[in-house]
DNA sequence: AGGTGGACCCGAACGC
DNA sequence: TGCGTTCGGGTCCACC
């Protein structure tokens, strides 16, 4: 699942061999691709820009050519890029959309479930379209504990459903959500508004160590994503409660467990991440009290 | 306004 | 073995 940590191996791995090319040709298979616009328009649009450069905003990757114009790709689930230097993209069943470089190499996008979206935006509609739907990027300057304070201040929703809306801070999904919180001690369901100041510098800690891990590992392959060099990453291998049912919780033996928090699947230590509900004998309070117990 | 649940899509995993 | 059903993921949108 491309979130921040894998958009940005994507972008770092496209920069270099994107930066300074143009394209020469482009195709555009899948009609849900562009939607509403149409994809041969779309691709026809494209044709001729030069790319000036490969950014990334949350898990928005962003061709940015030398127009001003910017293609804005959100790789949603299962959306990937290949690319190869010398222009020969092997056979693949699930290719929606196939670009021909001025260096004789190929860009090939792959999205076996068709959610991932192209949108081409004129130079004054970038930042409008972003921030209206993105919060700080996570690991910038500006995402600070008291802008991530600001943004739960007041929010009664599971502090989980809140980091993993999109304006709460960018990038942040449900494998990566469910690390921070493991690593800063929070239980997902504790209402985001009952942080204590403490707890709200944990969590940003915690969010930022966990996708720079996550980049570090060049991101986390569970079935489809893949670098464009077609390697998958590695970070699924380090999880520490994502997909860990059962498993011993890393710091304290105790087997993860699994709810559903906002419709999606949550793994969490439950003697590291107290419940808010927990009964008074359990060793912590929720909201209130520092917690010294751990193993 | 904040919050919630369904829609979108389709391969994988599951149940019988 | 083979079939039908459920699940999941990010975002948008209709609705409360």
């Amino acid at each position: 699942m491309p979130e921040l940590p894998e958009v940005e191996t994507v972008r770092r791995a496209l920069a270099p061999v994107l930066e300074g090319r143009r394209l020469e040709r482009v195709r555009i298979d899948d009609v849900r691709l562009t939607l509403p616009l149409d994809p041969h328009g779309v691709a026809r649009r494209l044709r001729g820009e030069r790319i000036a450069r490969v950014d990334r905003r949350g898990k928005y990757l962003m061709l940015r050519f030398e127009s001003g114009r910017v293609l804005l790709v959100h790789l949603r689930m299962t959306g990937s890029f290949r690319h190869a230097a010398l222009g020969k993209l092997g056979d693949d069943a699930y290719r929606r959309a196939t670009a021909r470089l001025d260096a004789g190499s190929a860009l090939g996008y792959r999205d076996v479930r068709r959610f991932g979206t192209w949108l081409l935006l004129e130079p004054d509609e970038v930042e409008p379209y972003l921030a209206k739907r993105l919060g700080p990027e996570p690991l910038d300057g500006g995402f600070t504990p008291r802008t991530l304070a600001a943004r739960l201040a007041n929010r009664r929703v599971p502090v989980k459903t809140a980091i993993l809306d999109q304006r709460t801070v960018a990038g942040v999904g449900n494998i990566y959500a469910d690390e921070a919180l493991w690593r800063a001690r929070i239980h997902p369901l504790r209402e985001a508004r009952s942080l204590d100041t403490a707890e709200v510098r944990a969590l940003h800690r915690a969010i930022r160590r966990a996708l720079e891990v996550g980049i570090a590992r060049q991101g986390s392959t569970l079935t489809d994503y893949r670098q464009p060099n077609g390697e998958p990453g590695g970070m699924q291998h380090e999880f520490k409660v994502y997909g860990r049912l059962g498993e011993p919780c890393d710091r304290c033996g105790t087997p993860i467990v699994r709810i559903v928090v906002g419709g999606r699947g949550t793994w969490y230590c439950p003697i590291c991440q107290p419940s808010p509900y927990a009964a008074s004998s359990s060793p912590s309070r929720p909201s209130r009290s520092r917690r010294t117990s751990s193993v």
